[in-house]
DNA sequence: TATATATGTCAATATGGCTGACGTAAAAAG
DNA sequence: CTTTTTACGTCAGCCATATTGACATATATA
């Protein structure tokens, strides 16, 4: 970490470092987004219905409290994305079978093929830059954004061997 | 490269890596901004104040064409955030000398001051991740990063020798 | 039975995007 | 010198997505 230090503070970063790792953030997000964003507009959905979409694919069957508690939102937020969805046609809701309060989210055959069209598009960019930049970038990528999140968000990633701090690994 | 790709196609992500990448990125984008927003609200601004505040910080004496390509909005959605940071005095705007129709951007002391606090905090951040992760895992993250980014916005990190291609490196 | 939880909904408000139209001053081109 | 283009601003209206607060319903749990 020589080059991260600058002189007895190894926490102070330079300031051209700092502003790198910002702008890399901020363009790279900016672009990761753009064309899911392009797609949904033709569905007149909007960042927020991607997400739902994301996180309900990756889970079947979540509750509405885990949702919330992934998007960081209010319900009266997610409802209004929600109800959207399942009204027309993209997610289906049924009642839990252990708690019937809850209503578990599962995408139906037509939001399926919404999903696979947002992350085709979004593999192919991710594959790109895997390729180009190489397996141990990959991993130095993963492990810095491991890193930036906040200790309840790496909890999430807590099974995927390759994250954890290797003192921790037995 | 090995394992990026699966089977016959190296260009296809399995499903698992394809994920965790979308949230990791997703993760850490929402941690990484949650404080700035935080700081701002009580100044009653938003994240585009903070964008705006951002890269006049960066390129002094900048131009609202400039401001407006780099964030990709339009002169509208602009003009109210950056009317508003210069009637509360963080923003000043003076003639440019050669053209004068240009409005040539800088911070004032204020806005230095709210500069500095918004970029103190992310510093620690990505101070504490690249002190966890390494110098090995900082360059890849920085590759990764690099390569998601539209052609476009690569330019933007054109004179940073660490970044470009290895075969266009003389 | 009383309380807590999971979810939904109504209403009001704010931020930050957008489009379209129009205006002014200054530079550049004819 | 006139015309056109450019840099910038502003007014008006629209939309998506977030917020808070209050209230309702069904179900689980103490």
């Amino acid at each position: 970490m020589a080059d991260v230090k600058s002189g007895a503070n190894p926490l102070f970063l330079r300031e051209e470092e700092l502003r790198q790792a910002m702008e890399l953030l901020f363009f790279s997000y900016r672009d990761f987004t753009a064309e899911p964003d392009q797609i949904l507009s033709h569905y007149g959905f909007g960042r927020a219905h991607h997400r739902v979409i994301y996180f309900v694919g990756r889970h079947p069957s979540m509750t509405v409290s885990e949702l919330l508690d992934i998007l960081r939102i209010t319900k009266q937020s997610l409802s209004r994305v929600l109800s959207q969805l399942v009204r027309e046609d993209f997610i289906e809701q049924k009642p839990g079978t252990e708690d019937r309060r809850q209503r578990l989210l599962k995408l139906t055959e037509k939001g399926k093929k919404l999903e696979s069209e947002l992350i085709e598009n979004q593999r192919r960019r991710i594959a790109r830059a895997y390729r180009i930049a190489g397996a141990d970038a990959v991993a130095g990528f993963r492990t810095v954004l491991y890193n930036l999140m906040d200790e309840d968000g790496r909890k999430r990633f807590d099974h995927i061997e390759a994250l954890q701090p290797a003192i921790a690994r037995r």
